[in-house]
DNA sequence: AAAAAAT
């Protein structure tokens, strides 16, 4: 089977099939012919589902045929959560449109910006933009979108996360009424909608989150060890399974770069990408890390989502991330396109309050091995999703908030258990709790999409229904920031 | 106890 979809000219066509796509993805089959109709289009699709072309093939179909092929103007806008995802798509248009006479720029923070508004006065027909320098450059007066046909927003919820919803509202009033107007979201959340309605008028909506054909086969399991011995086991993994290339992800920007230092103290060539290094070395690393001149890269929430890799065989979870939505993000950065992946995890004892969140919102348990000479002094619990606490133990559903229901008693929770017997290592634990499980999350999700948290939605309503601990931190730094 | 994004 060969690449095809009605509407779109040969000229795409052939780009695509020579990237070695055969058959569009369920997003792509649905999206397309409703962007091509000129219909604003709402899609709630995973990462790895091919959501790019989706939204590019059609737009760059509708500008190749408008009349003015070397437009002074924008007529293409995308907006994207950051720089690296900016960068790929901007990438993935060149591709899309290498026999077409239309230009791409992707724009963003951090690099110089006057090469930018040289290309804007050159001519640009799709702009990929992260919204901050985009906002800037319009304040500069440096951008015009008069002739502006379709907005696409990528990631959206992500975007919202980032708190870029005022940037996003301030961009939006600079943009002409009628554009037709694409939203892309790997979840809707109460926030999403409310952006997605003041943004797009009889609007289609699509969903491939539960399609399992767009679902990328992942072979997921962690491996339980002890804080201190974290990156002797992932170098042991490294060497004894022969590992070709690995993402290795990790919460703080100081353990990337001390993680990187253990592994090359150990002749492992690694790297660490993360915001605070430069974005000409997070270009640089990123292309090395795609082309395979660099084994394994060492990231932060920056290469968290959204970021595409050919083939990448496997995702590392040094440590677990605090919102389990990240975690999704994460693993889906291997197994994309139909091929299959690898998504480990190193569990020691302070990952395991994020492990239950994490296997709460998946609604099931992940696979436990351990790894010879590198078993914890103290065994990790089997999962709380087996565990109540006395006080709910009666009557009550496994809860979902995860907030709670560690404090005290944890350590009573069968703590010696976890599979020192395993002869072969590996143990997939049994799934009592399942189906109760998936109830609770369905009726989370029910409550989340309704907005009858029970809390009020205070919290802007743009992420899970708990409100961020990080905020009172995060004042205190801005605050910080600002006086130096 | 954090990361990301404008300068």
């Amino acid at each position: 089977m060969t690449f095809s979809i009605s509407g779109l000219s040969e000229s795409i066509l052939s780009a695509v099939r020579e990237q070695g796509y055969n058959e569009p993805t369920p997003i792509q089959a649905q999206a397309i012919p409703a962007i091509l109709a000129g219909q604003d289009v709402i899609a709630e699709a995973q990462t790895g589902s091919g959501k790019t072309a989706a939204f590019l093939l059609p737009v760059l179909e509708q500008l190749s045929k408008g009349e003015t092929q070397k437009a002074k103007r924008i007529r293409a806008l995308v907006l994207a959560p950051t720089r690296e995802l900016a960068l790929q798509v901007n990438d993935a248009c060149r591709v899309y449109s290498q026999n077409l006479e239309l230009t791409s720029m992707a724009m963003f923070g951090g690099v110089d910006a006057e090469e930018q508004k040289q290309g804007l006065i050159d001519g640009v027909d799709v702009l990929i933009a992260t919204p901050g320098r985009l906002l800037d450059m319009i304040y500069q007066k440096a951008i015009r979108f008069d002739e502006l046909d379709v907005l696409i927003l990528d990631e959206a919820d992500r975007m919202l996360d980032m708190g870029f919803i005022s940037d996003i509202r301030k961009i939006l009033e600079r943009l002409p009424e009628q554009c037709q107007s694409l939203l892309f979201s790997a979840t809707m959340s109460d926030g999403v909608q409310q952006l997605a309605q003041t943004l797009t008028s009889d609007a289609v909506s699509f969903s491939v989150a539960d399609d399992p054909s767009a679902r990328p086969r992942i072979e997921q399991w962690l491996v339980t060890v002890d804080k201190d011995q974290k990156s002797a086991l992932l170098s042991h993994l490294i060497t004894d399974l022969q590992w070709q290339q690995a993402l290795i992800f990790i919460r703080t920007k100081h353990g990337a770069a001390k993680l990187a230092d253990q592994l090359a103290k150990r002749g492992i060539q690694a790297e660490a990408i993360h915001g605070d290094r430069s974005q000409a070395v997070r270009t640089q690393l990123l292309d090395d890390f795609r082309s395979g001149k660099l084994s394994f890269l060492i990231a932060t929430g920056v290469a968290a989502r959204g970021i595409d890799i050919d083939l990448l065989e496997r995702v590392v979870n040094y440590d677990l991330p605090d919102d389990s939505e990240d975690y999704i993000h994460r693993i889906g950065r291997t197994g994309r396109a139909g091929a299959s992946g690898q998504a480990i995890s190193l569990l020691s004892k302070d990952d395991f309050k994020r492990l239950c969140a994490i296997e709460s919102r998946l609604g099931h348990l992940l696979e436990r091995r351990e790894v010879e000479g590198f078993i914890p002094r103290k065994a990790v619990p089997v999962s709380i999703l087996n565990y109540v606490p006395k006080h709910k133990r009666e009557g009550n559903e496994a809860g979902t908030s995860g907030d709670d229901r560690n404090k005290g008693k944890r350590r009573s929770s069968g703590g010696s258990g976890a599979g020192k017997s395993n002869a072969g290592g590996r143990r997939h634990t049994g799934d009592k709790h399942g189906s109760g499980q998936k109830r609770a999350n369905r009726r989370s999700d029910q409550d989340r999409s309704k907005g009858t948290d029970r809390k009020p939605a205070v919290n802007s309503g743009n992420k899970t229904n708990n409100s961020d601990p990080w905020a009172a931190w995060n004042d205190k730094k801005d605050r910080k920031l600002d006086r130096s």
